[in-house]
DNA sequence: ATGGCAGGGCACCCCTGA
């Protein structure tokens, strides 16, 4: 089986591109999408009812929303992080498979003097607690999503342009980095990949042609996950579709 | 140093993203 995140960036314009990337990609058992930008009550459940799918999802108007797309059953689904008070809907866990997977929105910050980096640097620290007690509950886990954060230089294609603003700031590796202490693995990182691999592109300036990207969309694996993954890679092809979202799918393989 | 592009809201200009 495999596992996926896609930061779609508007639902509502990427359903007929996630669907038919589902169809192209028969092994993804699962596939978490952020922004969806759509309130629940809109949400194109019997669409993808009728491709095939089951699906859960949490959204909000214009902002945020996630939801995960399987093709086996999605159980024991939580919205959110059970304790921290959030209007914003950025995270849904479920099981599938027997596999916990959370997928996630983490907050972008916006820049380090704004209210936004704050609620960044709180949002993790309860999304850190809300990993350790899952982790505890559950052996294989997988956090997903975008975290909006790179966790190293060489995720940048150019640091010097991104120093001192967010996506790359201490604090924020700092997180990733307790992440990585609760025991989970950058399942990307545990095989050879091209350099300047990314996964998010501006839209702005022709970066994607120019591969000026960030690589900010994971998947971190508890270790009994992370022994059963056999690949990881991003896709870059939904990124040259028409009208694309700016991030493109990351997928790891479990055996 | 700044804005570039895209999506959504609710109405044509503003907010947010990364």
């Amino acid at each position: 089986m495999k596992i996926a995140t896609w930061n779609v960036n508007s639902l509502k314009v990427r359903l007929p591109q996630v669907l038919e990337w589902m169809q192209a990609n028969p092994d993804v058992t699962a596939l978490c999408l952020q922004e969806t930008k759509m309130d629940d009550p809109v949400f194109p459940h019997e669409e993808i009812s009728a491709a095939g799918f089951e699906v859960a999802f949490a959204g909000q108007k214009t902002y945020n929303g996630v939801a995960i797309i399987a093709r086996a059953p999605i159980e024991d689904v939580v919205i959110n992080l059970p304790g921290f008070e959030d209007p914003q809907k950025r995270v849904i866990t479920a099981t599938i498979n027997g596999v916990r997977l959370v997928g996630a929105y983490i907050p972008n910050g916006q820049d380090l003097e704004s209210d936004k980096y704050q609620y960044k640097l709180a949002w993790l620290k309860a999304l850190l607690a809300w990993l350790e007690a899952q982790m505890a509950l559950f052996p294989e886990l997988a956090l997903l999503g975008d975290y909006n954060i790179a966790p190293e230089d060489r995720d940048v294609h150019d640091i010097k342009k991104w120093a001192g603003g967010v996506l790359v700031s201490p604090l924020e590796r700092e997180a990733f980095q307790q992440m990585q202490a609760l025991g989970l693995i950058d399942a990307f990182r545990l095989f050879d990949q091209p350099e300047k691999s990314f996964s998010w592109w501006d839209y702005r300036g022709f970066s994607f042609k120019k591969n000026a990207g960030l690589r900010i969309d994971h998947i971190l694996m508890s270790p009994r996950l992370a022994a059963r993954c056999s690949a990881c890679q991003i896709d870059v092809e939904p990124r040259k579709h028409e009208r694309p979202s700016d991030h493109t799918p990351v997928i790891a393989t479990l055996d």
